[in-house]
DNA sequence: AATTGCACCATACAAATGTATGGTATTTAT
DNA sequence: ATAAATACCATACATTTGTATGGTGCAATT
């Protein structure tokens, strides 16, 4: 239980949370239903009560539903757009989601997106097959940094090493050599630069 | 642009999923100011067509926006990484090798949440100072996984082995040696499974 | 004994919601 | 040339929205 909240606006606050992590925005009375009020009015006294006491604001009428602003903003859920190779790069598949997702992201600015990775080439980096890689494609891409690229419609992620007339793509595998792009390259293209990973644990038995 | 999708259609799905990735769900009345147009039922005469092109549903009247299950080719956003309520301060376990921030355990909102990692006694399962784990509250721990545990008012991450009489707390690195739990201790308490890390890319210029 | 906070209900109201219906102009297809 | 689809506007309507206000019962302080 949180210093100073009631069991009750504990439990409305978690579930207001629970709903957000679904990308739901819940009303007054779908809360108030879901604990069984005959009025809204009741939720509306408690969020009052949880605002009052600095747990949550609330950005007037967005969207329809409650706005919650948490003081400690974590993470808020975000589509996994396709996949990404950092081995051998990854063809595309015209009828998965890779090919309808990867020209979306045109439209999506403004935050990150998540890819999925395929190979090993950044295992030094600790990014294997299976990680998703957080992506921002506002950023601009530093040297060094790890970034998403397109090359003649294959998504790559390696780190990107400028030169004087050339970029580099390294691999953080000794395996795999430099992939080496002239400026004059046709079909290339700086999708984003990875900002984050994460990784699902599989279980291992031992 | 999707298959028997117009521009315009396709420019408001796009519109749609951009902002349910943010966690926001539009109103007719907003996706037509956004759109420039006067009259909301434009909006809502679009959407009839793509929902009959069948590239989404409807559900009426949830959460008071648009609810859009969509076909396959996009993907709908979901809580991948989990929420944590806000507000709450830290306990911070400072002196122990790999400790993590705790939030106060008593309250657990019902999906996971997040914890960040201080020591390297997990660097062999390639899990570092810094990094964030995704705890689980709510499943059975089995045997082989990183858990979350308190022993005597510190937390860990720790992998679990159950045997016979004991349950033993392994660490991925050489240098530590097993926690061994007897069933009898009494300030042992399980508080979830770990089920994903999150890191996030420190600059590496190179 | 009086007060305060908490939990809940009921009613009222302006504003916003999704939906329905009818209309106009342009483009595309037959 | 006619029909159909597209793109947009306007108006109307029942519901739902968040908010405000007032009230009841109860527990804990003061």
């Amino acid at each position: 239980m949180q210093k100073g909240l009631t069991k009750i606006q504990q439990d409305i606050l978690d579930y207001v949370i629970e709903l957000r992590s679904k990308s739901l925005i819940p009303t007054l009375a779908e809360i108030a239903k879901h604990f069984g009020y005959k009025n809204r009015s009741t939720v509306q006294q408690h969020l009052q009560s949880i605002e009052k006491k600095g747990f949550i604001k609330r950005n007037p009428k967005i969207s329809g539903g409650i706005e919650l602003t948490f003081d400690n903003n974590y993470f808020i859920p975000r589509p996994v757009l396709g996949e990404v190779a950092a081995g051998n790069p990854l063809t595309i598949y015209p009828d998965s989601i890779d090919t309808v997702d990867l020209p979306t992201i045109a439209h999506v600015p403004n935050d990150s997106f998540l890819l999925k990775v395929k190979g090993d080439s950044l295992k030094d980096a600790y990014i294997f097959t299976g990680d998703i890689v957080i992506v921002n494609p506002n950023l601009q891409a530093e040297n060094g940094q790890f970034v998403v690229a397109v090359l003649d419609n294959e998504a790559v992620v390696k780190r990107l090493v400028k030169k004087k007339d050339v970029i580099e793509l390294h691999s953080e595998n000794p395996e795999y050599e430099p992939i080496i792009i002239e400026s004059t390259h046709p079909n290339f293209q700086l999708v984003g630069v990875v900002i984050g990973v994460y990784r699902t644990m599989a279980k291992k038995v031992g």
